[in-house]
This record gives C-alpha cells, structure tokens and sequence, in this order.
DNA sequence: GCAAAAGTGTTGCCGGTACACCCATGC
DNA sequence: GCATGGGTGTACCGGCAACACTTTTGC
C-alpha cells in the first residue's frame, strides 16, 4: 500500500484554523489533488516542519503562506501516527488548533485556493484530516470558558453580545443573556472602554475588552 | 551546538510512567550517559518509533523494554518539538502518560538501572525531560476525575481507603471520607464485589472494582 | 475493654439555570 | 410612537465542603 522508499517517518504539521464568518463557524481548507490518491479533495493547510524550526515555528510559516497572516495564538491538539494515515509514506503529523476574528479572516489574503468551510458541511477530507477535524472541535467546545480561543475569535473590542455570539457558536446552543453576563462577569476577565457601537436604530451597545491575561 | 549530520528531523516517544508507592507518587527513570552531553544523569524511558509502528506502538515497546510489563492503558500528553531538546541532533518527541498498580510495579523487573523515583524529589533530568514531567503531572492532576488514570493505579479489586489515598496522593492534599464516598458512589462508577480486605488488628474493609467504562 | 480503621447524614454555600420587563435609539 | 436590540434581578436546584459519632475487629 505504502511505497516503501521513505526510511524514516517524516514530521509534518496540519493546523485547524477556526474563524466565525456570519454566525458559522468555519475552518480554512486547501486543495488536495495528488493523483492517484486523491483527486480534487480538500484538507488541512500544513506541511513539513524544516530542520532549523520547531513544530509551532512550522504552524506559523504555513499559515502566513496560505493567509498572509501572522497568527498570534495557536494551541497544540495532537499528534497523528497512523501508519497509513498518509498514503505516501510515513508522516507523523503534529496538529495545531488557531482561531482568527472575522476581521483578520475577511481582510486575509488566500492563496492557492484556500476557501473558509462551515464545519456544519464538511466534505470527506483527505488523509486522516476528518479525525483531526472532530477532534480539535471537540478539544475547542471542552476548553472554550478555559483558553485564550475566544479572545482570538473576537475582535480588540467587542459588545457583550459578540462575545455571547461566540460561545452559542461554538456550542451549538443558545445561551441566556442574562445568565451569560453574570457569568463573564463573575469570572472578571472582561473591563469596559471608551465608546459604543452601534448597529442600526436601536440603543448602542458598550464595548469592552479582555483583561490583560486573565485567561489562561 | 547541535550537530548537523540528521539533515531530518527523527521521532522519538518518551514515556512518562506513574505509579504509588508506600503513599508516594512516583516515576520510572532509567539512567542516561551520553558523554559529552549528559554524565550519570537520569531521564524518561523513550526511543526511536520504527518505521512500521504507530506512536503507541512504540511507547508499548520500549516500556515492555524496560520493565517486563505489558501496559493497558496509555494517553498522549504532548509532542515536544524544541530544536536543541537533543544536544546530539533534532529529535521530536511524543510524549505519553501511563499509569500502574502498586503490585504491577512492584512484580515488573526492571532492567538497565531503571527506578522509581519519588515526584517530589527529582532531580534535574536529562533534555527536556523536567518539563516533559511536570507538563504530565499538571495533566494528570487536572484530569484525574475524569479519565482512567485512577483505574490503571488500582488493582482490580480495592478498598474505598485506597481509591480515596490514590486521589489524596495525587492531588496532594487530603480530603474529607465521607464527601469522597458521597462523590464516588453518585460517579455511580464502582461496584461492590464479595470478599473483604483485613489489615491489622481492625474492622474489614468491603472490597469494590469499576464498572464496566463508565469513566471515558 | 481498648486501640485502630471502617462506615455513615446533615447543613450551609455557591454556581448554574429558568424566567420578564424597562431603556435608548433612528426613523 | 414604534420597532429593534441593549441592559438588568430574583428564585430554585444540585454539587461541594465542613463537621462527629458508632461499628467491627484482634489483642
């Protein structure tokens, strides 16, 4: 099955990049066409890691080249070692999980057909990159009220109801206004600032933003 | 600093393994001599994967190396990737955590110098391995009540007390018995098995075992 | 009968959830 | 003045922590 010409396993990263585009959350997907493996698929951006950089160093490289972003915060999910996962050869692939606000997601620049796809209606991807997939949405929906992922989903500044917008996002399920403001409240990560937003005829909303490292 | 004669970067497993005895959370270290790097140091059990074994193949491997022992269960920890980790050249690491009973740690034979070595007095280990360590405890303190951690620590048949002192000897502080036994029994995770446990001059202890993967 | 570990319930607090009304703005 | 989203408080429930006495056994 595998071509035996690749003595040693190789080390590759693969990075789940989530972003919520109009209320839905979506992933970055990149062509996969290599015959005869696969034919006009898609799959996670990545790539090897280069001798000189560590695994995040090779996140950071092969997002900007599939973005033109430079991401700030991204978070190791783990690593896949399934003998045949890459029909190739052997490729030991370390995975990463990144979130970008709309604005960065929207100002991006693709590259080689990159293309944000709703995680609600994702196609058969190739590899193992299904199961890198659920898994990084599972991780994100456990650690979401934990990590820093939400602040790099949103915004410098944000109202109250982007933020709530988030969290129902991300775990599929509405959330009580009231109950979701206590919450962040008592938790003491948000502070307000200076101005308001407005969004159409209707009362402003305030903005706030993150607490300097409160979040871990 | 590093030498450049692995033109690739190669994949390694180190093994984080925890066991109690005599009421002490301990861990199986083996020495490490690679003059001119590391002289009478000691570090984590790990090594290459080959080419034809997944990552937990490789962990069962060299930890069956080591100790004579077949470990059931096993869980990824992390994948350390920074460039000088390995003075001789660039080695990634998956790192893995498992867990064994008193008994099967006390009945395994241990070859090549490795010890169990007391958590709370470690000393400076080879490469990376004190952060491999401590990255492992966080992880397993944090999710002990949640995984099977608990269960590979136990023989399959135990006291209250005992699965009481696993969680106290873990976490580091004692906790109140009849709390513990509320919390337990509404996990509703344990089952009552014939026989009782003596031990010295006292009332029997009832004996009870998992149900069944009720703990994920 | 005494030393030593096993076993057993109640109370207060806190975080989570359910739930309804007034406020500020543009038109 | 009305339509639209912004903003606020209370009541119930369940999990968690503090706390002391009786039971069973070997000697």
């Amino acid at each position: 099955m595998r071509k035996p010409e690749l003595k040693f396993a190789i080390i590759a990263t693969d990075s789940v990049i989530f972003t919520i585009l109009n209320e839905k959350l979506k992933i970055l997907l990149v062509p996969v066409n290599i015959p005869p493996y696969f034919h006009d698929m898609q799959g996670l951006p990545g790539g090897l890691i280069a001798p000189d950089e560590t695994a995040e160093d090779s996140v950071f490289r092969h997002i900007r080249n599939k973005t033109g972003l430079d991401i700030g915060y991204i978070e190791q999910l783990s690593t896949f070692s399934a003998i045949n996962r890459d029909p190739r050869g052997r490729v030991v692939s370390v995975a990463y999980t990144a979130c970008l606000s709309e604005e960065q997601a929207t100002k991006s620049i693709l590259k080689d057909g990159a293309v944000w796809v709703d995680v609600r209606s994702l196609p058969k991807l190739a590899y193992d990159h299904n199961e890198i997939v659920n898994k990084a949405l599972e991780n994100l929906r456990a650690k979401i009220w934990h990590t820093k992922f939400v602040q790099s989903l949103l915004p410098s500044k944000f109202t109250l109801h982007e933020i709530q917008s988030v969290f129902d996002v991300i775990l599929g399920v509405g959330s009580d206004k009231r109950n979701f403001r206590t919450k962040v409240f008592n938790l003491d990560i948000l502070k307000k600032v200076p101005g308001k937003k407005m969004k159409g005829a209707h009362r402003p909303a305030e903005l706030y933003s993150f607490k300097a490292s409160k979040v871990l």
